[in-house]
RNA sequence: GGCCCCAUCGUCUAGAGGCCUAGGACAACGGAUUUUCAGUCCGUGAACUGGGGUUCGAAUCCCCAUGGGGUCACCA
């Protein structure tokens, strides 16, 4: 009989959905789903902090986007429950007491003062630090002094010095520690609370968990988990250690702050003054507020969950010795901890763009357009209130920008089709070097004028045309038409196919903003 | 420092003794296409950390060294 997988997830309430906890947290759902197993969030806030409602509204949101949804925990129940870590105290309480009673734990009465002091004697003689088991040798009228005292005290799980833990992780193998190297730790405080690694062992066990996946710098709490498990009487689960994600360019676990310090590496600086270019105009602050580790930041710019979805699964995992583009299914099918990649991996966001411009390219316009108008909308560029009409015009301008669309917010890189003709502003550089200081071209423009009120009808191949003539007529070349023409009418000396953009806009507002143009000269 | 983990192109990875003169992708570089930009197509350069074993044969197994990293709280 095989019993069913059980994963979870576990965040604290941090105020933000961390990229690399998201791959985590992937994963783990990956490996419920490949089974057709649970997957249950389960919120670690025992440290309680004053607003735990809005911190998790972050990460909640990073789930849902992502379609990463949880059969078991807040929200949406399940028979495990509660959920949250600051309510399941009664079970932590009873546990501390089973070990208390069996002597596999003891009331440790040292002041912190003390343990500090031999920590630091331990350390000065360079030896590994072992708590000094003063308590234990107490007498039971010591012992009930103290407590009529009120005196403080923590309650340490006393490890079995004489042997050795070991599990098999599914990802790194066997990995075992010796009992006579790890100090006892505290699983309660003086105050009553539980230790997050001890709550930990409490919660796995009574949700039936099977596979404790997580992230490799829980490894060496891997050590004191089992133990515990042991102790309790609980069945091991199937540990999984997945290595943490590195900066771009480092080393390092890739941190908050470590982002921070990284914001002018050559990779990372295009997506930071992306944000600045781009959260200011929707009322979202800048890349300080939103920043590249958080998986908000790639929800607001506009990338797609396929995107990011695949991204996160190539990184410290593969199929096989080719395959890169990964639908979700065809992850769920294949995903196995036996694949996943024992080196950390290094965040690439280069490659991660490269997902997602590949996933957009997919997206059917419909569907693009339903992604865009957000943006459009929160910039006043259109109405809120969408009609056919506007609908319309933006799926043609995202079909004529074609590949040019890698985020939705990238729409915003196309404001000449959607401001007033009147105010529409010019780059002052490129009107210089292509109108102004070319001799020919405000002659070249006011004549293509008179053509272009009159050309029928006003689409992209009859302008082609049109123009191409007019260059053999004129005996120019095409570029000394084109690039004036572009700029008169879209402002920008870039942009979409230039009979595109004209036809876009329309005969009316072509020689509207022409004659701007050609008074502007 | 103790304990633990890890080690293939710049990066993500394939590789579970002969299929490897080490494959793919991103990035880089060169060329082609083109009215700009984006793209597309073709091509180029680019790696098994070092040293010992084991073996007929090692990127693959073992040992040592080196390097990188994680962790050592009444944080999670």
């Amino acid at each position: 009989m095989t019993v069913p997988v059980r994963t979870r997830f576990a965040p604290s309430p941090t105020g933000y959905m961390h990229i690399g906890g998201m791959r985590t947290a992937l994963f783990v759902w990956l490996w419920a789903r490949h089974n057709h197993g649970t997957f249950i969030l389960r919120i670690d806030d025992t440290d309680q902090q004053r607003n735990v409602e809005a911190a998790l509204a972050p990460i909640f949101r990073a789930f849902r986007w992502l379609g990463l949804n949880w059969d078991e925990g807040p929200e949406v129940g399940g028979a495990f429950g509660p959920y949250f870590q600051s309510q399941r105290t009664h079970l932590y309480q009873a546990a501390v007491e089973k070990l208390l009673a069996e002597g596999k734990a003891f009331r440790d009465y040292d002041a912190p003062e003390q343990v500090a002091a031999d920590r630091a004697a331990a350390e000065a003689t360079k030896q590994t630090y072992l708590n000094v088991r003063r308590s234990l040798d107490l007498t039971d009228s010591q012992r009930s002094q103290f407590d009529e005292e009120g005196r403080p005290h923590v309650v340490r799980f006393l490890v079995p010095r004489d042997r050795k833990v070991a599990i098999d992780d599914a990802v790194r193998g066997h990995v075992e520690w010796d009992g006579a190297l790890m100090p006892d730790p505290v699983i309660m405080r003086s105050n009553g609370s539980v230790l997050y690694n001890f709550a930990t062992v409490v919660d796995d066990a009574q949700m039936q968990i099977t596979h404790v996946i997580r992230a490799e710098e829980h490894l060496t709490n891997t050590a004191v988990q089992a133990l515990l498990h042991q102790a309790l009487g609980n069945s091991l689960p199937v540990f999984a250690h997945i290595p943490f994600i590195t900066a771009p360019g480092s080393t390092k676990k890739l941190s908050k702050r470590d982002v921070e310090k990284l914001r002018n590496s050559p990779q990372l600086k295009k997506m930071f003054d992306r944000a600045d270019e781009v959260f200011p105009q929707l009322g979202l602050g800048n890349s300080t507020t939103l920043n590249p580790v958080m998986v908000e930041y790639y929800e607001r710019l506009g990338y797609l969950p396929a995107g990011i979805l695949n991204g996160l699964s190539r990184l410290g995992w593969s199929l096989d010795d080719k395959t890169e583009i990964l639908p979700l299914d065809t992850v769920i099918e294949n995903f196995t901890l036996d694949r996943i990649v024992k080196a950390p991996a290094g965040f690439d966001t280069e490659k991660l763009q490269s997902y997602q411009q590949h996933w957009m390219n997919q997206l059917p316009l419909d569907q693009k357009i339903d992604g865009c108008l957000p943006y459009l909308q929160q910039t006043k560029l259109i109405a809120d209130e969408t009609d056919a009409v506007t609908r319309a015009h933006v799926g043609r301008v995202l079909a004529a920008m074609a590949d040019r669309l890698k985020v939705f917010s990238d729409i915003l890189d196309f404001k000449e089709f959607f401001v007033a003709d009147e105010t529409m502003p010019f780059d002052e550089k490129a009107f210089q070097q292509r109108i102004r200081d070319a001799a020919e071209a405000p002659g070249l423009l006011r004549s293509l004028r008179e053509q272009l009120a009159t050309v029928e009808p006003f689409d992209a191949p009859t302008l082609d045309a049109l123009v191409h003539r007019f260059v053999e007529t004129n005996g120019i070349k095409i570029g000394q038409i084109v690039h004036a023409l572009r700029i008169a009418t879209t402002g920008r000396a870039q942009g979409v196919g230039l009979f595109d953009a004209l036809s876009i806009l329309g005969r009316d507002r072509c020689l509207t903003r022409l004659d701007r143009t050609l008074a502007a000269i």
